[in-house]
DNA sequence: CGGGCGGTTGATAGGCATCAAGGTACGTGG
DNA sequence: CCACGTACCTTGATGCCTATCAACCGCCCG
């Protein structure tokens, strides 16, 4: 089995190196998560990690064969991602910026209420680049639809800062 | 921990029921693979599955606790759905129609393939509107996509029935 | 102060969604 | 056996959204 690693502090991009040279985003972990799930029964790491600031990781020790209750939290915890990935597929297929856009925010939001931080003023720690990657847009997309959502009186914001006015309308925005 | 299925023959589609009552197609299952995964850990079923045509399941008996080569064998298979997971998002992110469709073919192809089935000549079970939903396109815009690589000559099809005839030009639209 | 990175905004073109109208295959009932 | 209906696929016309290219701006840092 391979190496696991608990998310301890800061915030992490998964990306999946092109053969191109380009990278693409595959997802964003925050704290309290644990990196490497998708290598689990493989010895080789498909995927790439990179902080996006001060980042403070700690090795998961694994005592090998025989934890019961170690690889039963294992499998609870690759069953939760199994789950995110299907709604992460769910986004990408409806195939519309500001669902897209508004989804991830959401998501964000949530991320940040689960770390005590507030779940309405997002500093987001990844560039519109990255955002973008992940979404299947362009950054100038991306930057547009938030724009629009500003516009609609929803949010405020300012390059990476952002402050959510009103959420249920944002939710709204995905049901549109 | 939740029941587990193995498919032995036939073939699924796993289904996200939208709350507006419209589904969306998260994934195709081909015989060999494991039901049931994303619901490990969990004892609720987030997803549904229906068969695309007379299909085989096989309940797996899950021993409970203590099992360890059972545990360990669950771990690999979540690992492997994990990173074809990936690979999912990757396909969803390029938000190009043609690649999107060659993508789809070529998996599709490897399923095949692995069944000992003609790697070229596929006889699609699904219809267009799931592949649509899988993809995150409209039929129409899979139908002409497929058209167009007719005209190319990588193909032959009528309706789901799909002769590939360029197995390498295919792999090569994903790179255009 | 100057350069570079990241974000914003504008103009344009192309691809896909959308709506609409056939077409084809298949099963059902007269 | 054929008319009919339905489900699914195909093709056409049109408009919208977003990719693309380009210019500009703000900020940080050397």
């Amino acid at each position: 089995m391979n190496t696991l690693y608990a998310l301890r502090a800061g915030s992490l991009k998964a990306v999946f190196d092109d053969a191109s040279g380009y990278e693409r985003v595959l997802g964003f972990r925050f704290p309290g998560t644990v990196i490497g799930l998708a290598e689990s029964g493989n010895s080789v790491w498909t995927r790439t990690f990179i902080a996006l600031e001060d980042t403070w990781l700690c090795r998961i020790p694994l005592p090998g064969i025989g934890d019961d209750a170690l690889q039963r939290q294992l499998i609870r915890l690759m069953g939760e991602r199994l789950r995110s990935e299907c709604d992460t597929h769910l986004m990408l297929a409806v195939n519309d910026g500001s669902r897209k856009v508004v989804t991830f925010l959401v998501e964000i939001s949530a991320s940040f209420s689960a770390l005590g931080l507030s779940a309405y003023r997002l500093h987001l720690p990844m560039h519109y680049l990255d955002i973008a990657s992940y979404l299947g847009m362009r950054h100038e997309s991306v930057s547009r639809t938030l724009t629009k959502l500003q516009n609609r009186g929803f949010l405020r914001r300012k390059g990476r800062h952002i402050v959510i006015l009103d959420f249920d309308a944002l939710c709204q925005v995905r049901n549109e």
